[in-house]
Order: structure tokens, then C-alpha cells, then sequence
DNA sequence: TTGTAGGCGTTATCAG
DNA sequence: CTGATAACGCCTACAA
């Protein structure tokens, strides 16, 4: 070991091993010299402690472990991002791991990270949500050592299990609100994961804005899909095969979105003139299509910063508290007035 | 501790330690009752080894260090995915951190992921390269626990710092071959982050291309970027404002690619009609642009698998080398012939 | 084949 | 204010 440890210092600057450890954490109790004299020895070493021995002492381990569905996913990529901002400002570093939109992989690599003793747990886009509060590890209560877990876009799940969400609920139906006011009454949706909470209230509130503006809510008008590039492609010719086809959809997310963008422009369908589309997140990318898309945003870093904020809140034992943001949509160009309203 | 041990397997086993330890690990000398007894109780009891208690003894975290540029680059997303199921598959783990494209960060992360005692370290796109080799801890030698350092897209910069990466110079000069024979004697170069290695490599490819098809070598084709959306939105403008305006455009990356095509629909500049441009990396998301972008594939997963795999090489302790992947031209419509040659 | 003892680098609890 | 001493959970000679 060339690593310089605690007893290295102590020993070059003549004292007990736990001055050392003192002076390094700024311990009250020790002379003023001796703490500088061993803060620029350990300085002059390159003395940086063990996190591994310090985790097994202290039980913190100064590490989040989170698990996504896919960091190739730019919201993903978008929420990872300011949670790894947050960690960094606290102190703390994220483990990371990937479940592929795969239930037991996700159960998995949640296992895996709890194995490395994290301090909390962030799932960003679980797909089975229900099963952390049945983790062992989780599970045992009566324990002040509890293991926070944060869910993303999901409601709370029980207790030590938190949830850091946008009201997508809300976001859907400004977005069928504002189609409505353009002219729209024929309005698509095409849907994320199934099984998905963030799809499902996005679903509801398309629904909901469509019985509220008393739209045509034919149930042939909510088309499956998994909020991929693909599903957008594969989707154009679907709706165009209604029998009167939407003069406007609604994507689960910005990516099926720009998939049907493409589609419509390699079918040569015009947007917004035959067709509006409307995305969800508002990533990046969106604002560079074309056209570019209106959107509903979704304040993702903030929604990552946030995830960790109520994690390191849970741990310091204040009452944390389930999140919800609020979003708000971004109109641009890809919504327009419906042909015949013209 | 709700949390089960080695020892409370042992009381209840009426076993020592010791030999939990070693049925667990699957050691030779055991007899078999013993060992699928412990197994039984350790299974039933739900215990899961501590991994920091295993890494102080044993001196390897099974923990590899990423430090990324920023994940929400869909390259970086994406190699991170295939470093992350490689590491998976040889069961380590990703401790993650980013640098916002900053050299200060990228190297205080670096040592903050050494802390935590990480068995090896990947560098996504690296801004301080030459640093790595000046790290203290990854200087000392003559010590066999000497920590890899895999660099991407860098070349090798000393002993123990590998690199896997394009061979991007290569890439960029079968773009611009391909643009040449579709009969563009003008074409332009978008430049990516200065003092990246994969920038000037691609510069090198283009200007080597310029001189072997007798090109037009204006200086001016050259402009300044940094591989963002931002860069390509911004450059049309420039572009059109030369001379004769180039008839073709090179882009550093297919982010850029994608800014400078929202541009040219938004202005009314018809690609490839009036200009042909080229991308570079093959996001996903250049099929789904209008029109579809040409680009130069990066096998971007299999780069970040083949960074763990060198890494995890070189901890064995074998001959690690450095590694160079190769691309290819992946032809769609934004590229063309020119409006003259026509 | 199994148990005992020592130690990995730190922190924490006691005495002094 | 400082120094022993004992953990933390696990691994690994060395002994038996």
C-alpha cells in the first residue's frame, strides 16, 4: 500500500492515531497547533481517507444508489443529471445501475446497490414500484436505520418510500385543452409502458380534458404504445387509418413524438396543417425539430435534484414529504388550427 | 443492525465464522453437509455480504469509477449504457460521476470516485486527459495495485492509461470522400469542443480528404463549434454568409448536425438541395430528423463495453491494450449532390 | 475439515 | 486535550 493511512500521519507527527482522526474531522477538543501541523502533514501526503473504513465504522456509506430504466432515455439522462448534481453539493456520490425497463432487472440491481451499503435509493422510471416496500432490506421496520427510497413519477407507495413527481395529469389535459382551443375535437393520444403510473395519468387526463371540452372520445383514439422513436414512426399509419383520422395527437413523450414527426414528413403529411402533434418533457431535442414541437415540460433536473433532497431529508430523520411539481406547456410549432376550422 | 452477518449464520449454524465465510465463498475444503446447511440459513435468512466490508479487506470494491462529460449527450448516454451491462455482466458496479464539461470537475470527481476506493476509472469524454498520469494515487509505481485508467476517444497517454477509441480521423475522411463524390468541391467543417482529442482527429480526417480529392482548403471552412445543438443552429448563418457558400457541411457530432438542419428549415435553406449535411455518431435519434441524417456510425455501446473489459483486463493484471474501434458511413438523405452538378 | 487470531482504515468510547 | 482500546463485517493465514 503506497495509500497513506490515518497511522502514517500519526506516526510522523507523533501523536495517537485518533488525534489524527480528530483533527481531520475538526474535532472541538484539540489544540490549535497540533491540528494544523497534522492538517498540513496529511495535506502534504496527499492523505485522502478510506469512504470504504469510514462506511463500515460510521454505517453511512455517503452514497445513493440509483437505478434507471434507461440512461439512453433523454428525460432519463435529463433527471440523472441533476440528481448527480444534488449528490455532488451534499457530499455524496451515486452508485449507478440500469434495469433496462425490466422489472427483475430493476429489483436486481436495487438488491445489487443495497449490497454496496447506499445510504438511500433513487429509481428513476421504476416499473415495479410495489416491490420495494417488500425488499428485506426495506422491509424491516423498528429500525432507525431505514433505507429511504425515492420513486419517480410514481405516487408514494408506503411509508420510507417517497415519491418525487410532476402532476402529469394536469400536463395532459393543458396540453388536449390548449388542441381544443385551436379547433381540434378529434384528438389522439398514443400511450407510454403500459402498466406505467406517468402513462396512466396522462391517460386520465387526456380523458379528462376531452369530456370537459366534450371531444370525441372514441376509445379507437388512444393507441398503445411504449414512449419510443419507434412507436411514433408506427403510429402515423395507424391514425391515418381512423376512419375520420385526428386532426391532432397527443404523445406520451417528446421521443414518440419526434418519431411521428418523421413519419409524417417521409408520408408527406404536413405539421400542423393536416396533422398538430403535441410531445411530453420537453427534451432538448424538441426545440431543434421540425417543426418544432410544442410540448409540456417537465422540470427535469429539478425533479432529480429534488429525488435526492427528500432522500438526504429522509436520512436526517426530518418528515419528508411526497413532491409534486408542476409543469407547464411550451407551445411552439408543431399545433395548429385543425384543415377544416380554416 | 436488523441486518444479518456472517456471525449470526455462524451462532445459529453452531459454526465459527470462518467457516460461513468459506462455505459461502464457495471454498474448496468444506464438507458438503456444512456447506448446503449455511447456504440453506444464509438464504432463509436473507444475507447479503457486506460489500464494504469485503473491500477493506480485500482491497477490491468490485466498484468501477465513470466520470462522463455530461449524460445528457446522447453519445455519452450511450456508451454509459454499454459500460454499465458489461460491468454488470462481470459483477461490478458504476460509481457515477460528471463533469459539466469542466477540467477542474472532471479531476476533482476523479479523486472523489478514488476515495471510494473505485478498482478502476473510465473517463467519458475527457477535458483533462494529461492530468490522469499526475494523479497521485495513479502515480505511484512499483506497486501492483496501481489503478487502470480507461480514457475514451484519447489516445494512450502512459502507462496504466488506456484508451478505447474511433479512429476518427478515418470516420471524418470517408465523409468527406463521400461528399466529394457526389460532386461537392466546398465543403464546410463544424469543429467540436477545441482541445479535444476526437475534434482534432476529425479535422485531421477532413483536411487530409480536402487535399487527397483537391477540395477547396479555404480556412474559412473551418468554424468553430463545440458539439452542441446550440453550435449547428448558430453556424448556418456563417455558412451562408461565405464567399460562395459551401454546398456541403461536416458536422463534429450529429447534435450539432440536427441544430444546424432546425436552422436550415427554419431559414428555408432546403437540405440536401441547397446543402448537403453530414453528422457524426449516429444517435438514434439522426434517423428520425428531417430529412434523415447521413452520418458516421460510432459503435458507442460496444466502446463503453470494450472500457470495462480493458479495465477489468488490466486489474487481472494482463497485457491491457490500447483499442481502436472502427466506423462506418451510415448514408440516409441529408446529403446529396450539389445544386450545380446537377 | 474446521476454529482461532489478526487485521483492513476509521471512528467512537472511555479513561487519563 | 489526548491516548489506548474496541468495534464495523469480512477474509485468510496458521493451527488444530
Amino acid at each position: 500500500m503506497s495509500q497513506v493511512s490515518i497511522v502514517d500521519i500519526a506516526r510522523l507527527a507523533q501523536v495517537s492515531p485518533s488525534t489524527v482522526s480528530r483533527a481531520l474531522q475538526g474535532h472541538p477538543r484539540i489544540s490549535a497547533e497540533r491540528r494544523a501541523a497534522i492538517l498540513a502533514l496529511a495535506e502534504e501526503l496527499g492523505y485522502r481517507p478510506s469512504q470504504v473504513a469510514r462506511s463500515l465504522v460510521t454505517g453511512r456509506s455517503h452514497t445513493l444508489g440509483v437505478v434507471v430504466s434507461d440512461v439512453t432515455d433523454p428525460f432519463v439522462a435529463e433527471v440523472l443529471k441533476g440528481a448527480e448534481m444534488a449528490a455532488r453539493d451534499a457530499g455524496y456520490r451515486l452508485l449507478f445501475a440500469m434495469s433496462n425497463r425490466n422489472p427483475a432487472q430493476e429489483i436486481e440491481a436495487a438488491e445489487a446497490l443495497l449490497d454496496y451499503e447506499v445510504d438511500g435509493l433513487i429509481v428513476i422510471s421504476s416499473r415495479a414500484p410495489d416491490r420495494y416496500a417488500r425488499l428485506p432490506r426495506l422491509r424491516d421496520v423498528g429500525n432507525d436505520h431505514r433505507i429511504p427510497v425515492v420513486l419517480l413519477n410514481h405516487a408514494q407507495v408506503s411509508e420510507f418510500i417517497y415519491s418525487v413527481k410532476m402532476d402529469s395529469e394536469s400536463g395532459a389535459r393543458m396540453a388536449v385543452s390548449y388542441l381544443s382551443q385551436l379547433g381540434h375535437r378529434r384528438i389522439a393520444f398514443i400511450s407510454g409502458p403500459s402498466g406505467g403510473r406517468s402513462s396512466s395519468e396522462r391517460l386520465a387526463g387526456y380523458r379528462r380534458a376531452v369530456l370537459e371540452h366534450g371531444l370525441d372520445a372514441s376509445p379507437e383514439l388512444v393507441i398503445g404504445g411504449a414512449g419510443l422513436l419507434e412507436d411514433g414512426w408506427e403510429t402515423l399509419a395507424v391514425l391515418l387509418a381512423l376512419k375520420p383520422p385526428p386532426t391532432a395527437v397527443l404523445c406520451y413523450n417528446d421521443l414518440s413524438a419526434i418519431g411521428l414527426l418523421a413519419a409524417a414528413a417521409q408520408m408527406g403529411v404536413p405539421v400542423p396543417d393536416a396533422l398538430s402533434v403535441v410531445g411530453y418533457d420537453n427534451i432538448p431535442l424538441s426545440a431543434y425539430t421540425t417543426p418544432p414541437l410544442t410540448t409540456v415540460e417537465q422540470p427535469k433536473e429539478a425533479m432529480g435534484r429534488t429525488a435526492v433532497k427528500v432522500c438526504l431529508r429522509a436520512l436526517a430523520g426530518e418528515p419528508a414529504t411526497t413532491t409534486v411539481l408542476s409543469g407547464q406547456l411550451v407551445v411552439r410549432s408543431s399545433a395548429a388550427a385543425p384543415p377544416r376550422a380554416q
